[in-house]
DNA sequence: TCCGCCGGTTAGACAGAGTCCAATACTGGC
DNA sequence: GCCAGTATTGGACTCTGTCTAACCGGCGGA
């Protein structure tokens, strides 16, 4: 793990590589709350300044993606491969849907001046008999 | 605009219709603390509480729709029709893109038990020179 | 060995969006 | 006009995320 931070030049610290692991061996979605818990588990070992700062770094190397789904907390994902998501609205899960199936067309032409960044696909879904719904149920 | 209301199974008060032309007049995407600016630019007129309760209320009435882009604030859309957008990340500024074009195939098929109900295609875009981004800039 | 530097970490204060509550105001059917 | 239900409201509160200033610790140079 601490070779994979250096491979991206980020200096492996102890607190570094605590967070790496939970994100990369679990390959789930997480809030930064649930890295906060989850790190420290066990014992103290990281602060939450300290997650929200390697969260950042994460991000901006390109190690795992900013999730915007939930109005109310980012979601990190350290699945980086081009993908979608199904979106849960009663539970609050998320799936992935792998990119490479997926063809988007009839899509207008960009706005001039503008360069495309990437395109998101949320499919909304819902348990068959649920009525209807507000918000996700938050878990923990 | 009270009818408009009425029609929806809401009593139109003074603060509801207030807070609906703003939203239906003007047709933009608005976040909760640009309706409340709006309303009041003369005199007060309504409170952050009503603000927020009329815009759950509309949502529940399918008036409106919540757009889940921005990870800060959440943003209301008058506009009911099926559609996605255009996200510039820099300005934060939001495009509609008319669904009845666009088609998006290749979606594996939904978890077991569940229902489809909703897609959502988010593209993000960039000025063509702008370098790279982070964060988009807060209007006002 | 000692010292200074510098990147990293941290507690806790802070900011902003959104919710909640209990008191008050309004509405509309009679 | 009365009154019962409905809507509105200020302000306290919660929660996610940011910021700041102190602190820590490894390394390299004298
Ligand atoms: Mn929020
Ligand atoms: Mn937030
Ligand atoms: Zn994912
Ligand atoms: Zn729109």
């Amino acid at each position: 793990m601490a070779d994979r931070l250096r491979a991206n030049d980020i200096s492996p610290t102890h607190q570094r590589v605590e967070i790496a692991r939970v994100l990369f061996e679990r390959q789930e979605h997480f809030t930064a709350d649930q890295i906060l818990g989850s790190v420290n588990a066990r014992h103290a070992e990281v602060s939450k300044a300290t997650v929200y700062n390697t969260l950042k770094l994460f991000v901006e190397k390109k190690l795992i993606r900013e999730l915007i789904i939930d109005p109310t907390r980012v979601v990190y994902d350290p699945n980086t491969t081009p993908h979608h998501h199904f979106y849960d609205t009663v539970s609050g899960s998320l799936t992935d849907i792998p990119a490479d199936q997926v063809r988007v067309m009839g899509l207008p032409p960009l706005p001039p001046g503008m360069i495309a960044d990437g395109v998101d696909i949320i499919v909304r879904t819902r348990p068959l008999n649920e009525p209807a719904m507000s918000g996700p149920t938050q878990p923990e």
